[in-house]
RNA sequence: GCGCAGGUGGCGGAGUGGUCAAUCGCACGCGGCUGUAAACCGCGCGCCCGGAAGGGCUACGAAGGUUCGAAUCCUUCCCUGCGCA
């Protein structure tokens, strides 16, 4: 259950709140990402520390993590089980793996691509910074059909990827999707929207449990009438929230048009959830055209990398520059990570590749994320989204 | 004093006549990470010029020597470790 409590008088950001069984989830939020049932790095006894309000998990991982022998999804855990019952969960359906293991690892790039576009490659190479774009069909782990992807010998369709949700149980659910490379031209991604649309309705055949949100996705990569086609025809169905997935193109303005050419044939009263998304200034940019919703390894991945977060700016606690600097990582920083270690402190951790090193930048970046969030629906209350934005993106000067 | 082993770039440690400015690891520097293939990946790392390709200079303890050519062979010296006195 969606409700909106306050829109923003200048842009289309919307604070509000999804009920579900396992409690509260106010937007706009950020789903911590746990692929395996378990947010790397954070243990779940430390959950709790980093103001987590969203975890999202994975349908194609836990299947694979718990299925029995004959591929049998009975053994599965309640998602629960796993972060706690009074924690809102999301599962992805295994779509994204359709891609990353497919034309991802096919094409070399992620659902973002810095290659020039391909309308380009004919006249000059496909290059990022001296590599040189090559597709290595050999690579590719997935061979997709009408009725769902071969992973593979595993098969992984959109009915069994809603039973095995529907399994696992999490608060909000997501459409079995395919999800297109950056690389693909117009004729495939149509082709591939058009089989994600055939495959949404069959996914709301399957889904019986009333208890949860099923999401339909809107796919369409970074054409601009195949975005919009997606989106009418996904918002036309009684999809529970909607998400916006797929390629988002070559460039930072790029996706943000393909989020305006989305939304703008959305309806206004479902929950809108922008997948894999994303940086401190995605973030502001998509509240403000009316994302309620994200999920992002950004916050956990990086901090494993030793990007700490702070509002002056990251720091890379693994540069030599830190060995001897005893403050702290972030001055006004209420998590745990900040009490207990100096930057030197964990940049020793880092050095000698001790798992708390991990542990204590997962704490700080998850908590910083979610204060952001915290942040975010507070300045939309109180009417002062642009200058919390303008607060958090000057030391970012934009880029992250 | 004798015997044995050894001295290579910030460190560890390859190489043992040309293809060596010298494999590799660490450290260091720079960049990246967007529904987790990722506690990871890429690049640089003697000095100088260059965006690069490339070029020049100085280098494998020191000094001599052999050779067309030496980090690699020979001589002497210096130093370190271990063992025996």
């Amino acid at each position: 259950m969606f409700k909106i409590i306050k829109k923003d008088a200048i842009t289309k950001a919307r604070a509000g709140i999804i009920e579900t069984p396992h409690g509260i989830i106010e937007t706009p939020a950020y789903a911590i990402v746990g692929t395996h049932g378990q947010i790397k790095c954070l243990p779940p006894s430390r959950i709790p520390e980093t103001k987590t309000n969203l975890v999202m998990a994975n349908t194609y991982h836990l299947w694979q993590d718990f299925k029995d022998p004959k591929g049998e999804i009975a053994n599965l855990p309640k998602i629960q089980k796993l972060f706690g019952e009074n924690m809102p969960t999301i599962t992805d359906s295994g779509g994204f793996q359709v891609f990353s293991h497919g034309f991802g690892r096919e094409h070399g790039v992620g659902k973002l691509s810095n290659f020039f576009p391909a309308d380009q490659a004919k006249v000059r190479p496909l290059t990022d910074k001296g590599r040189t774009l090559e597709f290595r069909p050999d690579k590719n782990l997935v061979k997709i059909t009408e009725e769902g992807a071969f992973f593979q010998d595993q098969f992984l369709g959109p009915a069994l990827s809603i039973q095995i949700q529907e399994k696992l149980g999490a608060d909000l659910i997501l459409a079995f999707d395919e999800c297109t490379s950056p690389h693909h031209d117009y004729e495939y991604t149509k082709a591939a929207m058009e089989r994600t649309h055939r495959w949404a309705r069959i996914c709301l055949q399957t889904h019986t449990r009333k208890d949860q949100i099923l999401y339909g996705i809107v796919q369409g990569g970074e054409f601009k009438d195949l975005r919009e086609e997606s989106a009418k025809f996904i918002n036309s169905l009684p999809f529970g929230g909607i998400a916006i997935g797929g390629s988002l193109g070559r460039s930072r303005s790029g996706m943000f048009d393909v989020l305006r050419w989305a939304i703008s044939h959305l309806d206004e009263s479902r929950p809108r959830h922008f997948l894999g998304i994303g940086k401190i200034d995605d973030i502001f940019e998509s509240v403000e055209l009316g994302i309620d919703t994200f999920d992002c390894v950004i916050p956990t991945r990086e901090a494993r990398h030793g990007r700490i977060y702070t509002k002056k700016g990251h720091l890379d606690i693994t540069k030599g520059k830190f060995q001897d600097d005893q403050s702290k990582l972030e001055q006004d920083c209420q998590c745990t990570t900040c009490d207990v270690v100096s930057k030197a402190e964990l940049h020793r951790l880092f050095k000698s590749k001790d798992l708390l090193a991990g542990e204590n930048a997962t704490v700080h970046n998850v908590y910083f994320f979610n204060n952001l969030m915290t942040e975010t629906r507070e300045a939309i209350k109180n009417d002062r989204l642009p200058e919390l934005k303008k607060e958090y993106l000057q030391p970012f000067r934009g880029e992250n």
